[in-house]
DNA sequence: GCCGTTTTCGGCCCGACTGTTTTCAGTCG
C-alpha cells in the first residue's frame, strides 16, 4: 500500500475518533500522523517491520508506528475497524455535508440513530430533526441544501484523480506485448475539472480484429477492477473500487484517429462536425470518415487526417465543446493558447513563517529549479491566527528577510515580497495600509465562512478590492472555501470592477482549488481581467505545478496575452494595479 | 497519541463567524 492510501486510512481513523468523542488530542496525533504519512519522503510499506525507522519520522510514536504496521500487513487497523463496525462505513460521509462537523453527527447518531445521508435526508424529510439542540429552521434548511448540492455533484472524479486512475490502467496495459499505445480520451483528454468515467484507447498488434482476445483477457486481468461490467470483443467495462467507471477499448491502429476523435468529444462537438460532414457528402463514425456514397474511407489513421479532410486545422482537445471552436478551426483562426511553457513566475506561495513547508530560501530555490525567473512570497496575515498569520510587525520583518533572500540569489530568480490578506466581515482587510505599502504583490481573499446574500456577498468583496493596494484578487469565486457550496456572488460585477480597477484575479492551478471554472474563465476574458495563475504552494515540491491550471485556461481559449505572470519580471511587477 | 523536556508529565497553531443562544457551542480555515 502506498503512503497516501495509508494517510488516507490514518485520516479516516482521525474521523472516526472525532465522531466517537475521543480525546481531541489524539485525535490530532493521528492527523498529524496522516499529514507525516503523506509528506514523507520514505516509503512506509518498505519499513513497516522496524518500528524504529518508523519512529524517525516526526509525528510517528510508537503506537503510531505499530499502526503503520498493521496497516501494511492487513490493510486497515484494528481501531478504525472497530469503530466502523459500530457507526457504520457511510457516517463518514456525513462529514461532506457543509456544517456537519462531528459533534452534529454525534449528536444525530445519539438522539436518531443517524449514520448516512441517505437516513439523514429521510429524517429531514420526516421532521424528526426538529427539536433537538441547535437544530433550528435554519440549520435544517442549510443541511438540507447540502445533501441536494452533495447529491448533484457525486459520480465525477476530480481530474487528477481520474488520471492518477488512468496512469496506474496505462502501466498494467502496456506491460503486455503487442499493446503499443494507450491513450485516455474523454473529459480527460479535454481537460475538464472532473470526470464522470475512464475513456481508455488501446492500439497495437494485439488488437487486430479477430485476434483481440488474449489482449481483452489481460485488461480484464486487472488487479485494481472491483467489478467487471462488461467484457467483449473489443471492449472491456468495469468499476475501481473508487466507484469510478472504466471503458477500455481495443482498436485497430487504422481506425486510431476516427476513435480517438470520437471518444474525446465533447458530444455538442460530435454532433456539429458530423453535421459538417455530412453537409460534405461525408459520414463520421468511431471507425473512419467515410463517403457517404459507396462508403470508401477518406481519412481514419489519425485525428489530423480527419479534420483535414473535412478542411478544418487540428484542434487541441481543450477547445472542443462546440463554442466556435469548428469554425475557427474551418477559417484557419484558431487562438494561440497559453502553454505550460509561456509561465515565468508563480505568484502566491506560504512559507515556515505561516502555515507552509519550507523557507523563503527553499521556495525561491524550487522555483528556479523549476526553470521560473520569478516568485512572491505571500504568507497569510493575522486574521487567520490558526495558521500563525503575520501582524503588522512580523509582515515588516518578513519582508526584509525576502529581500534578502532576493539579494542571495544574486538575479538567477527573483523574489517579490508580498502577503495575502484577510478580507474581513465588512470588506476592510485584516493589516494596515502602511504596511501593504511595502509589499510587491498583495492578494486579498476571503477565508472565512459567511452566510449572506448575494448582494452583501459582492458588495463585501468589492468594497475589499477598491483598497489601493490590492494588487490581485484571490480565490475570486471562494470555491476553495466553499467548495461544498457554490459561492453567492456577482461573479461579473467582481470581474467588471476588477478589470476597472486593474487588479488581477487569481487562478490556482492546484487540482482541488481551481478556482475559476471555464465560463468564469471566459468572462473574465470577455470582461478585459487580467488572470494570474499560481500554485498558492504550501510546499517547494508544488511550486510551479501549473499543469492543470493552464488546461483550464486553455478551455477558456486563454492564450499568453491575457496571462499576467507570462511576463517577464519587470514587465510582471509594472503590469499589476500601480501603488498609490 | 506525540513530543520534549526546564524528562516520566503537561502541553498540543487560535480567531471569526453563524445559529440558537441569552453567554456559547460548533464549524471553518
Amino acid at each position: 500500500m502506498d503512503n497516501r492510501a495509508m494517510a488516507h486510512l490514518l485520516a479516516e481513523t482521525a474521523d472516526l475518533l472525532e465522531i466517537d468523542g475521543g480525546d481531541s488530542f489524539r485525535v490530532l496525533s493521528y492527523r498529524r500522523a496522516a499529514e507525516a504519512a503523506e509528506q514523507t519522503t520514505v516509503d512506509i510499506s518498505a519499513i513497516a517491520n522496524e518500528p524504529k525507522k518508523l519512529q524517525e519520522i516526526p509525528g510517528i510514536g510508537k503506537s503510531m508506528a505499530a499502526n503503520l504496521r498493521a496497516i501494511a500487513e492487513t490493510g486497515t487497523l484494528p481501531l478504525r475497524e472497530e469503530l466502523l463496525t459500530r457507526y457504520g462505513s457511510s457516517i463518514l460521509e456525513l462529514l461532506k455535508l457543509p456544517g456537519m462537523g462531528p459533534k452534529t453527527i454525534a449528536l444525530l447518531w445519539a438522539a436518531a440513530k443517524i449514520s448516512s445521508i441517505d437516513q439523514l435526508s429521510e429524517a429531514i424529510g420526516a421532521g424528526r430533526l426538529a427539536g433537538l439542540p441547535r437544530m433550528g429552521a435554519k440549520q435544517i434548511e442549510k443541511i438540507r441544501k447540502g445533501i441536494e448540492d452533495y447529491r448533484r455533484s457525486a459520480g465525477r472524479y476530480r481530474i487528477d484523480e481520474a488520471e492518477e486512475a488512468a496512469e496506474r490502467i496505462l502501466a498494467w496495459l502496456t506491460s503486455f506485448p503487442g499493446i503499443e499505445q494507450v491513450t485516455p480520451a474523454g473529459s480527460l483528454r479535454r481537460g475538464r475539472e472532473t470526470a464522470g468515467d475512464l475513456d481508455l484507447l488501446v492500439t497495437g498488434a494485439a488488437c487486430s480484429p479477430e485476434k483481440t482476445g488474449p489482449a481483452v483477457d489481460h485488461v480484464a486481468a486487472y488487479p485494481g477492477i472491483h467489478d467487471m461490467i462488461a467484457k467483449g470483443e473489443n471492449k472491456v467495462s468495469f468499476h475501481l473500487a473508487s466507484g469510478m467507471q472504466v471503458d477500455v477499448r481495443l482498436l485497430p491502429s487504422e481506425s486510431y484517429g476516427a476513435a480517438l476523435q470520437y471518444f474525446t468529444g465533447s458530444k455538442a462537438h460530435n454532433v456539429a462536425l458530423r453535421q459538417r460532414a455530412l453537409k460534405m457528402g461525408y459520414t463520421l463514425s468511431e471507425w473512419s470518415l467515410a463517403r457517404l456514397e459507396g462508403g470508401a474511407v477518406v481519412a481514419a489513421a489519425t485525428e489530423e487526417d480527419i479534420y483535414a479532410a473535412l478542411q478544418m486545422d487540428w484542434m487541441p482537445p481543450e477547445l472542443r465543446e462546440n463554442l466556435g471552436e469548428i469554425e475557427a478551426a474551418a477559417n484557419h483562426s484558431l487562438p494561440r493558447l497559453i502553454e505550460e511553457s509561456d509561465l515565468r513566475g508563480d505568484v502566491h506561495m506560504h512559507t515556515t513563517a505561516t502555515d507552509g513547508r519550507n523557507s523563503i530560501r527553499e521556495m525561491a530555490e524550487a522555483g528556479l529549479a523549476r526553470g521560473l525567473a520569478y516568485v512572491a512570497i505571500t504568507d497569510h496575515s493575522k486574521n487567520l491566527a490558526m495558521t500563525n498569520g503575520l501582524d503588522e510587525k512580523r509582515a515588516l520583518e518578513h519582508i526584509q528577510r525576502i529581500r534578502e533572500v532576493d539579494r542571495e540569489m544574486e538575479g538567477r530568480i527573483r523574489v517579490f515580497t508580498g502577503i495575502e490578506v484577510d478580507i474581513l466581515a465588512d470588506g476592510q482587510l485584516d493589516l494596515d495600509d502602511e504596511v501593504l505599502a511595502h509589499m510587491d504583490v498583495v492578494i486579498a481573499s476571503i477565508h472565512t465562512r459567511f452566510e449572506q446574500s448575494r448582494e452583501e456577498m459582492t458588495d463585501r468583496v468589492l468594497r475589499a478590492i477598491e483598497n489601493p493596494y490590492v494588487r490581485i484578487l484571490g480565490h475570486p469565486t471562494g470555491r476553495l472555501l466553499l467548495r461544498r457550496e457554490p459561492f453567492a456572488l456577482d461573479l461579473g460585477a467582481v470581474l467588471r470592477r476588477a478589470a476597472e480597477l486593474g487588479v488581477a484575479v487569481e487562478h490556482n492551478a492546484a487540482p482541488e482549488r481551481l478556482d475559476l471554472c471555464d465560463r468564469d474563465l471566459r468572462l473574465a476574458k470577455e470582461l478585459g481581467c487580467r488572470i494570474a495563475i499560481n500554485t498558492d504552494s504550501h510546499d517547494a515540491r508544488n511550486i510551479g505545478k501549473m499543469t492543470y491550471g493552464v488546461r483550464q485556461l486553455r478551455r477558456a481559449w486563454l492564450g499568453p496575452g491575457d496571462v499576467l505572470n507570462t511576463l517577464p519580471a519587470d514587465e510582471f511587477l509594472a503590469a499589476l494595479r500601480p501603488r498609490p
